[in-house]
DNA sequence: AATATTTAAGACAAGTATGTCTTAAATATA
DNA sequence: TATATTTAAGACATACTTGTCTTAAATATT
């Protein structure tokens, strides 16, 4: 798996609150609730985003969370990075410590350009764009036949 | 992560077994001994590629492991796809059941030319010309520093 | 045939990721 | 100020991956 769970969530959650683009405060029972997540797991998923500054949250009544700015400066990498870190892009691909261009192992070097490939697919697209392009298409970012855009 | 450990570690064994060109049998025991990789693990591992028919096994006194065909008609692909199954390369990056052309995330597009390039990358290299980059550029395919190819 | 060696198979343990639940802290609203 | 609502924090439970150990089956060698 590409990404862990987590950071799946954390993605889906992000698109659909890029998807409000006047940044009212969404909360996560309702995200939860849109998204099928569970609601406590979701929390602290979020948590992690709100810890790096990329969500902004807000409690009691009509609190929740949004994006700490326009979704068109946030990039899916940067979501992915703040939960899943970012080894995915600095490890070796067979696991080795200090697999670099002194000391790579044989893989590196057919590997350092399919990992750059990743990393720019996730650093060129932003989150704005992607919720854009699932509203406009009416698009899933759920399992759930039902889901709706806000 | 994007590969396994398990896998790792059947990656990591396949070379060494494809820098034998001769395809003698190499013993598990010598095969985690060399990699540093726990032996009764590796075992599991190999009996995987052994079950796929990329491994050949013989049990007893100077039995052990070889690659079933030559090493460079055995892709790193199909090392992979032995262990970690293909959900990688079939599998929405957003875990969406159903994701495809037809009924599409989001992220599809992007991620469906990645996914591609990773797969590309995997099916274009064959174990015995990564095995021999190693063995001609005296590279590591273990942590340790005292590896050294047969 | 007997023995030593080696893979096969499966039970079990440890570690990590995922998911649930409870309590605390903050804040809008009345 | 009191109350309801909502995020924050952390304990706990479950599931999966990783790793260990024991026994069985096969086979080369003597």
């Amino acid at each position: 798996m590409l990404l862990s769970k987590s950071c799946v969530y954390g993605l889906r959650a992000s698109l659909f609150l890029a998807s409000n683009q006047n940044s009212e405060y969404v909360s996560i029972k309702e995200l939860s609730k849109q998204l099928d997540i569970s609601f406590h797991f979701l929390t602290k998923i979020l948590q992690q985003l709100t810890a790096v500054d990329l969500l902004k949250s807000l409690k009691g009544p009509n609190g929740g969370v949004r994006l700490s700015k326009p979704g068109d400066e946030i990039t899916l990498l940067d979501v992915v990075v703040a939960i899943d870190g970012d080894d995915l892009f600095q490890e070796c691909v067979l696991g080795l410590p200090g697999c670099g261009r002194e000391k790579p192992c044989p893989l590196h070097n057919i590997w350092a350009a399919t990992r750059g490939d990743i990393r720019e697919m996730l650093e060129t697209n932003n989150l704005l764009d992607m919720a854009k392009k699932g509203k406009e298409g009416n698009l899933r970012i759920t399992a759930k036949g039902d889901f709706e855009w806000v």
